[in-house]
Order: C-alpha cells, then sequence, then structure tokens
RNA sequence: GGGCGUGUAGUUCAGUUGGCUAGAACGUUCGGAUCACACCCGAAAGGUCACAGGUUCAAGUCCUGUCACGCCCACCA
C-alpha cells in the first residue's frame, strides 16, 4: 500500500529507498499521487485546529465573503463547484496576505423548491393526494423531517471540496434570529409604506399554486397556434388561448379602423357561451395585427385586464387556481384542465363552423421557473413591496462603489433597475416566513406579535424566498461581527441571479445597514456541456462532482476547472478537464520526489549557475503575473500562469538542467513558492507537500503570500534561452533523422554569439541531448554530410551518417521559408511610408531582424553547397 | 422588437495601447519503458483569424455593414 513521504524514517533513508530499491522498511512508495489518502485527513486537521474561523476581534485588516446559499436539501452541482471553487480562492489567498478572513456560509430554505420537492415525495409514497390533505402544520412537520434529512448534504459536499467556510457561523434562512430579522422587515417597510396589498394580476403558478414574481417566470419560445374565429358576421378574433374565450366580455378594435368604427358600441354574441358583449374601442388594440379585432378576456389576461378596468367590464374567472376550468366555463367545461379545454372549445367551434382558420405560431410563454408549468395570470389579493433605495443602488454601480465582474452586468443591472416594477413578496405556501399581518372582519394589523383581542386570524401565506435572501449580508452576522467585517469584501454568483438576489441585496443593504453589502461583484459563467447545452439533471448531461472528487481529487477538479474558466463566459465543461488537473497534480506530486531524492548526496548549495538564474527570474514573473491576474479575478490566466511555469518552465527545463548539477537551495526555493502560490488553487496537496517537504512545522494557509523580487540575472537569462534553443535544435535534428532516442551521437555546436557560456554548458547539453561529446568550435567546418539547424545564437551539428538526400531537401525548405521572410521584411523597410512613419522601435526590429536573416541564410546556403 | 455577448487549428480557448513566421492545452501522427512522473518524455502535422467593405506604412486587433450561434429584457392578442 502507499505511504506519504512524511511517514518514513527521513529523508535520507527515503530518498536512499527512491534511489535504489523503491522500498523503505519492505513498503512500495507510490509514484502516482492519490488523493484520497491526504485530502480528508487534511480537512479534519484545518477543523480541529479552527483555520477557517473568523476572529472578530483580530486587529489585522478584514476580508469577508458570503456564500451563495445554496438550497438546503440541494446537491452540489457543477456550477456550484465553480462557484465556491473561485470564493476559496479569494478567501485563501486573502489568508495568506495576512487579512483576517470570513467565508460566511449557509443554506436557503428555498419555499417553492423545497415545497414542491416533498409535496411530489409525499404523493408519491401514497401519503396524500394534495397538501390539504395534511394540514398546515402537519405539513410543515414533514418538510422539518425531510430538511433534517437531506439538509446539511450540500455542506458536507462543500467541505469535500476543500471550501474554507467557517463552519461556526453557518446559518439557515429559518433560523430563529434570522426569521425575525426577515419578520422584522416586513413590518418595518408595512409601517414605512414600502408594503401594500392589492388585488391585481399576478403571475400564477398552477402546478404550485401560488402567486411568483416577475423574476421567477422564464419565457420560453413556444411552438402553438392562432386560432381565427368567427364572432359574429363582420368580427373574426384571433387568439394563442380559445380557452379563455368562455371568460370573455368583450371585442376590442382600435378606435380608428374604418372597418370597424360602425360596430362601436354594439353587441355580439359570445359563442358556446350565448352572452352579449359589446364591442368597444381602445387604442392598445394594433389594427395591423391579425384581423384587428381582440378577444377581451379581464380575468385571464394583463391586457384585457386594464383595458376591462379602463371600461368597467366584468372580470369573469373561469380558470381556477389549480388550472382548472371554474363552472362559469359552463357545464361542457367545468372540471377539465385548461388544455383539455383548449381542445374541447376548437372541436366545439369547428363544429360549429366558427373556426375560420388556424395558423402555426411561434410565440413566447410564461413558465414557472420552479414547476415549469405555463403561468396562468391570475387576478388575486397579494402583497406588494415598492422597493426602497433604488436610486441610491443605481448611483453605487454609477459611481463604482459597487465593481461589477465583468462591468458588462451592470448595463443589465441599470436596465432592470430603471424599469423596476414593485414585487410581489406573498407565497400560497406553507415552507417560509409566515406573512406578520393579521385580520378580523375589515381590521389589518402587521406586526411582530399577534395582536390581542380574540377574532384575528393570521394571513395563511408566507414570503418570497428571496426576501428572506436579500438580507443575507448582514443578518447573517451578529454585532461583533458586522463591526468587523461588513460591508464584505467579494461576492461571487451566477448572473442568473442578478435581479433575484443582487439588486435587491443592494437596496437592502443601504436600507438597513446605510451602507453597500459589498465591494465587487464577481459574476461566473455558466456551465454548459460540450455540445454548448446547460447542464440540467433532466439532460443528464451533468456530472456529480462527487464522482470527479472521487476519480481525480477535489484538488484536480478544481485546478481543471480554474484552466478553463474565463471571466464572464460560459464554459463548456467536459471530464477530460478534471483528468488535465489530476495529471498537473501528479506532476506537482513527482516533482516533490525528485527534490527528495536530490537531497539525498548533495550539499544543500552551490553558486548559482545559468538555469538557477533562468528559473529564479522566471519565478519572480510568475509572482508578478499571478498576483496581477487574481487581482482582476482573472482566475483561469493566474492558473495558466502556473501551469506553464510549473509544468514547462520548472520541471521541464529546471529539474532536467539539477539532473546534470542540482542546486537543493534554489529547487526549494522556488518549489516552496510553487506551493504557495498553487495552495489557493489546490489546497490538499499543497499542503501535504509544504509538510512533507518540511518546509514549515505549521499550515501553508497562513503561509506568506510570496512577494516578487528582482532575481537572476538578466544577460545570463538570455544566454541560457539560447542554450535551450540549441537544445530544442538537437532534439529536432535526432527526430528528423530518425535516430534511436537510445543511441548516443555526436553534436558540434558552431555558435555566433556566447561561445564561452555553451563551452560551460557542454555537460549540460550532453546530458540532454544523449550525447557522447558536444563539442562547441566557432570554427567548426562540417566534413561530409552533416545534418544541421540553425537557431538565433548557433549552427546545430549532429555529426553521423544521413541520407544526403532528406538533408538536402530539409535544408532547401529551411531556406525557403528564410527567403520568404526575407523578401518579407525587405519590402517592408524599401516601403518609403513605413520607414518614415512607424514607429522607430519598429523600424530598428525589423533592420535587426532582417540582419539575423540574412546570416541564417548564409550559413544554411554554405551547407547546401557541401550537401551536393 | 430592444439590449448584451461570441465567431481564431479537429475541440476548448489565449492573442495587451494595431507592429516577430498568429500561440497554448486537449486530441491526432511518429519515436521512446531514460535512474521524479507513461497521470510521462521528445518531435511533428494541423489556420483564407465567420463574410464584405473601409481607415492605416501596417488589421486577428480599429470603424461600418452582413451572416451564424447563445443569453437577457419586452403584455401584439
Amino acid at each position: 500500500s502507499p505511504v506519504r513521504l512524511s511517514r518514513c524514517a527521513s529523508v535520507v533513508e527515503l530518498a536512499h529507498a527512491l534511489r535504489y530499491n523503491h522500498s523503505v522498511m519492505g513498503i512500495e512508495i507510490s509514484k502516482a499521487y492519490d488523493p484520497k489518502t491526504v485530502e480528508d485527513k487534511w480537512y479534519a486537521d484545518w477543523l480541529s485546529k479552527g483555520h477557517f474561523t473568523a476572529n472578530p476581534s483580530s486587529t489585522k485588516l478584514p476580508y469577508s465573503i458570503v456564500i451563495p446559499p445554496p438550497n438546503v436539501t440541494g446537491v452540489l452541482t457543477m456550477g456550484h463547484a465553480l462557484n465556491n471553487t473561485l470564493q476559496d480562492i479569494l478567501a485563501r489567498r486573502k489568508r495568506m496576505q495576512g487579512y483576517e478572513v470570513l467565508w460566511l456560509p449557509g443554506t436557503d430554505h428555498a419555499g417553492i423548491a423545497t415545497q414542491t420537492v416533498v409535496e411530489k415525495t409525499l404523493r408519491k409514497q401514497g401519503v396524500i393526494k394534495h397538501r390539504d390533505d395534511l394540514g398546515r402544520d402537519k405539513f410543515l412537520e414533514k418538510v422539518w423531517e425531510w430538511k433534517e434529512k437531506h439538509g446539511g448534504i450540500i455542506v458536507q459536499q462543500l467541505k469535500k471540496l476543500g471550501c474554507s467556510c467557517d463552519w461556526t457561523r453557518e446559518r439557515f434562512t429559518m433560523d430563529e434570529p434570522y426569521s425575525a430579522a426577515v419578520l422584522r422587515t416586513f413590518v418595518d417597510l408595512y409601517k414605512k409604506g414600502f408594503i401594500y396589498r392589492g388585488k391585481r394580476m399576478v403571475n400564477w403558478d398552477p402546478a404550485g399554486r401560488t402567486a411568483l414574481s416577475d423574476e421567477e417566470v422564464i419565457m420560453t419560445e413556444t411552438q402553438g397556434h392562432l386560432w381565427h374565429i368567427r364572432y359574429g358576421t363582420d368580427v373574426v378574433v384571433a387568439t394563442t388561448r380559445p380557452e379563455t374565450m368562455l371568460g370573455d366580455e368583450a371585442v376590442a378594435v382600435h378606435p380608428d379602423d374604418p372597418r370597424y368604427r360602425h360596430l362601436i358600441g354594439k353587441k355580439l354574441v359570445l359563442p358556446l357561451r350565448n352572452k352579449a358583449i359589446p364591442v368597444i374601442a381602445d387604442a392598445a388594440v394594433d389594427p395591423k395585427f391579425g384581423t384587428g379585432c381582440v378577444k377581451v378576456t379581464p380575468a385571464h389576461d394583463l391586457a384585457d385586464y386594464e383595458m376591462a378596468l379602463r371600461h368597467k367590464l366584468p372580470f369573469t374567472v373561469v380558470i381556477s387556481p389549480d388550472g382548472t376550468m371554474t363552472k362559469e366555463a359552463g357545464e361542457d367545461f367545468e372540471g377539465l384542465d385548461r388544455f383539455e379545454c383548449r381542445e374541447a372549445v376548437v372541436e366545439q367551434l369547428k363544429e360549429a363552423g366558427l373556426l375560420v382558420k388556424v395558423e402555426e405560431y411561434t410565440h413566447n410563454v410564461g413558465h414557472s421557473e420552479r414547476t415549469n408549468v405555463p403561468i396562468e395570470p391570475y387576478l388575486s389579493e397579494q402583497w406588494f413591496l415598492r422597493y426602497p433605495q433604488v436610486t441610491e443602488s443605481i448611483s453605487a454601480v454609477e459611481t463604482g462603489a459597487i465593481k461589477f465582474y465583468p462591468e458588462r452586468w451592470s448595463k443589465t443591472y441599470m436596465h432592470w433597475m430603471r424599469n423596476i416594477r414593485d414585487w410581489c413578496l406573498s407565497r400560497q405556501l406553507w415552507w417560509g416566513h409566515r406573512i406578520p399581518v393579521w385580520y378580523r372582519g375589515d381590521e389589518v394589523y402587521c406586526g411582530l406579535e399577534a395582536p390581542t383581542g380574540d377574532g384575528w386570524t393570521q394571513d395563511p401565506d408566507v414570503l418570497d424566498t428571496w426576501f428572506s435572501s436579500w438580507l443575507w449580508p448582514f443578518e447573517t452576522m451578529d454585532e461583533a461581527t458586522r463591526k468587523k467585517f461588513y460591508p464584505t469584501t467579494d461576492l461571487v454568483t451566477g448572473p442568473d441571479i442578478i435581479f433575484l438576489w443582487v439588486a435587491r441585496m443592494i437596496m437592502a443593504g443601504y436600507e438597513y445597514t446605510d451602507a453597500k453589502p459589498f465591494g465587487t461583484v464577481y459574476f461566473t459563467g455558466i456551465i454548459r456541456d460540450t455540445q454548448g447545452r446547460k447542464m440540467s439533471k433532466s439532460l443528464g448531461n451533468s456530472p456529480d462532482p462527487l464522482d470527479l472528487i472521487a476519480k481525480y481529487g477535489a484538488d484536480g477538479l478544481r485546478f481543471g476547472l480554474m484552466l478553463i474558466a474565463p471571466q464572464g463566459q460560459d464554459i463548456l465543461f467536459d471530464e477530460k478537464r478534471s483528468e488535465v488537473g489530476r495529471n498537473f497534480m501528479n506532476k506537482l506530486w513527482n516533482a516533490a520526489r525528485f527534490i527528495q531524492m536530490q537531497r539525498a548526496g548533495n550539499p544543500p548549495a552551490r553558486p548559482h549557475n545559468a538555469h538557477d538564474h533562468r528559473v529564479l527570474h522566471e519565478l519572480n514573473a510568475v509572482i508578478t503575473k499571478v498576483s496581477a491576474t487574481l487581482d482582476v479575478y482573472k482566475f483561469n490566466d493566474a492558473a495558466k500562469e502556473l501551469y506553464d511555469f510549473i509544468w514547462g518552465d520548472f520541471c521541464d527545463w529546471y529539474i532536467e538542467a539539477s539532473k546534470v548539477s542540482p542546486n537543493i537551495a534554489v529547487l526549494d526555493e522556488v518549489f516552496g513558492v510553487i506551493l504557495r502560490l498553487l495552495h489557493p488553487f489546490a489546497p490538499f496537496i499543497t499542503e501535504e507537500l509544504w509538510n512533507s517537504m518540511g518546509y514549515a512545522t505549521s499550515t501553508i494557509q497562513f503561509a506568506s503570500w510570496p512577494e516578487a523580487k528582482l532575481q537572476g540575472r538578466m544577460e545570463i537569462v538570455i544566454e541560457t534561452q539560447a542554450l535551450y534553443g540549441i537544445v530544442t535544435g538537437g532534439r529536432q535534428l535526432r527526430n528528423d533523422n530518425g535516430v534511436d532516442p537510445k543511441k548516443k551521437v555526436q553534436f558540434a555546436i558552431k555558435p555566433s554569439k556566447h561561445a564561452d557560456f555553451f563551452r560551460a554548458e557542454t555537460a549540460f547539453l550532453a546530458g540532454i541531448l544523449n550525447a557522447e561529446s558536444v563539442t562547441i568550435d566557432e570554427q567548426y567546418v562540417s566534413t561530409g554530410l552533416t545534418p544541421s539547424l540553425v537557431t538565433n545564437a548557433a549552427t546545430v551539428f549532429m555529426v553521423g551518417a544521413v541520407d544526403p538526400a532528406a538533408e538536402h531537401e530539409k535544408q532547401t525548405k529551411q531556406l525557403a521559408d528564410i527567403a520568404k521572410q526575407i523578401t518579407g521584411t525587405e519590402a517592408k523597410l524599401a516601403n518609403e511610408s513605413f520607414v518614415q512613419r512607424a514607429a522607430p522601435i519598429a523600424v530598428q526590429r525589423e533592420r535587426e531582424k532582417l540582419a539575423m536573416l540574412r546570416e541564417q541564410r548564409e550559413k544554411i546556403q554554405a551547407l547546401l553547397t557541401k550537401l551536393v
């Protein structure tokens, strides 16, 4: 079974074991990183030591972030994995930068979502047909049972992902103190006159049997029909909803429409109902659409409702709240579902010869966000909120007091804020915060407690879930915590809830704390599958992040996600991404093993050589870039920088060079910085290696964030770069000429510069090129057929037998390439306008380039003459 | 109907204030059990930068228009 590096008796013993017999006291050492043995152990350790617990009395600068609370009974999705990885990166980096960090977690009761699920389950179990069968109290008991059973799963999953939340402060929107705050807010806004009750046309969800806010309605393009129905000799109306005709109270035409002017004020007989209804004139009618005649159904269409108010028409309700037809619809239709009724009405019209024609028609139909059934416009008494602090909230984003990333979302925000409409707060549900209003006859009382006296009954409805969520950034905190950590610093969320949640939190923040709730909002992309489809349960295209963690490790999943999560762009996710992440972690693991092995038998340090200079120089650059990109929330750029540096620069070049002459001090210095830079992205493996490498005796979480400092002498870095160019050239020669990698060959290097430098690096060159010998000779003249390649600092010759024809062809091709470039560059420099008008640096650059190209051309021409 | 975003290699994406032969990763092809790692190493092939105009010495990059896809907003029945 694999054993951790840190468990080995001593570094020396370990290194010895790895080098010679791969075992320590008979135990096999794992070559591959195994996340399972590492992750749970460290998470438990961090928790037990309270590393995530925020201290309000700390003197450090505060950094805070509140989690977008997931549904209490939900399970982790790829969206959560993305969102929470981003938050964890922010939090962990700030801890390393010396901030006192609060990442406040919690869950949302998610009124309609949770209630729907519980109801459905109970129905499936045969316990009930409808929630009314149980009654309010019994039903709520069942929901709480459900919450106890399924709540907290997502919290465990967030821990698996490595989230460094302060779990001692975990909140739930239906906790006692939080609920009290929600009700207090309602009463306060009622007293201030922002909340009122009114009979209005609302979005009704017949499946959930509740009203919804405009934001909870999703418009979906739907393939439907436009039925043309004869209402009288001269009148044909077109409708997408024939069943509503049973509740028609008028036909409307435009007042100036000459075709119908003579009918205005006359009466028609409503088909199927045999009821007389008037023809009215209203400017809302578009004479160019359809026939120019509109049927008016006051109780089941918003536009018709408003028209009915203007014309004082009666409101005949033909569809009941559960979506079935009422008695008013007539005995033929009473009790039918609204869509069955549609067919029945069409059938009867057809029989009566009143159906003039049917057109295919695509239009947008509102659907319930939660139950996904078509919304029914429904006239009912509901509670509404006129939003407070609208102008303040607009200017907060306008002035940059609150900053959006990516910036463009502020336009969406502005548009909504400037066209803001009152918020329908009441929901005809039981799971949630019950509206703190009592009625007795005509009396209405709003308060935290029931009024004294007999005969008062409380409003049966509960509040919209978002009416509790909008208080999240401050009502989750106690006095001391708020004093230290509010306003919060960053918020990370999806752009799909910019209205539902973000905008409302801003308004609540200004109303109740006189401050913005957060300084920055980072909007993530939406995770899609490789075909660009949104991930959803029903499509079955959403991988379970827990499965991915089991297969690739949390760090692998996290890093793979970060590599492809560009700012504000949707993310096409594929399991391959996690594989890339896992492979990278394994690479890191093995780099550590390499360093461990080098520690045995090598002095702790030696003077810096060229490779040391270069890696330190690149290290400095990567620190700068990672910090700069993270500062502007470009997580994927930071991840890419780390990936390229660690794999490309550190492993491919520096570790390879170390095989010739290791410098333990530099290996450790660079690797220590790597672990710290990588820790926010990959918390588990970095903690494991930080400890097993012995960089510190305590957690990496509070190790200082690396600072860039100028290191590595620039002229040596340039020379080393040229040296690596020779290596690439030599490898190319071997490959192009089909030389077996095991076969040792002789190389001759004819430098055009840096000759002494290259001479000092022959051991390195010989090692990395698997050469029998490497000669550096400014005067080198090839004898016979010697494949060669021109780099910008030298010509590389591979001494040995080759196919002259193939070599000639290759060199000719290269010559052609160079000739083409020379022609282009010459043309550019011959252009008077370019020389005169372009930036002098650009011209200079072109001249230098031309000189270099000509030099290369000469060399190749010289080679070619020898090949003939 | 209005707004926003995206079109670059087979795929997913980089590409700074216009200025190297347009890059990377994955995939593909070729070679390789080398003593950190086959979850690896080395090399190669692969592009009319959606299209059409324009500005400029110079356009993937700036401007105009067109097309395609995606998202958000909007009570034409």
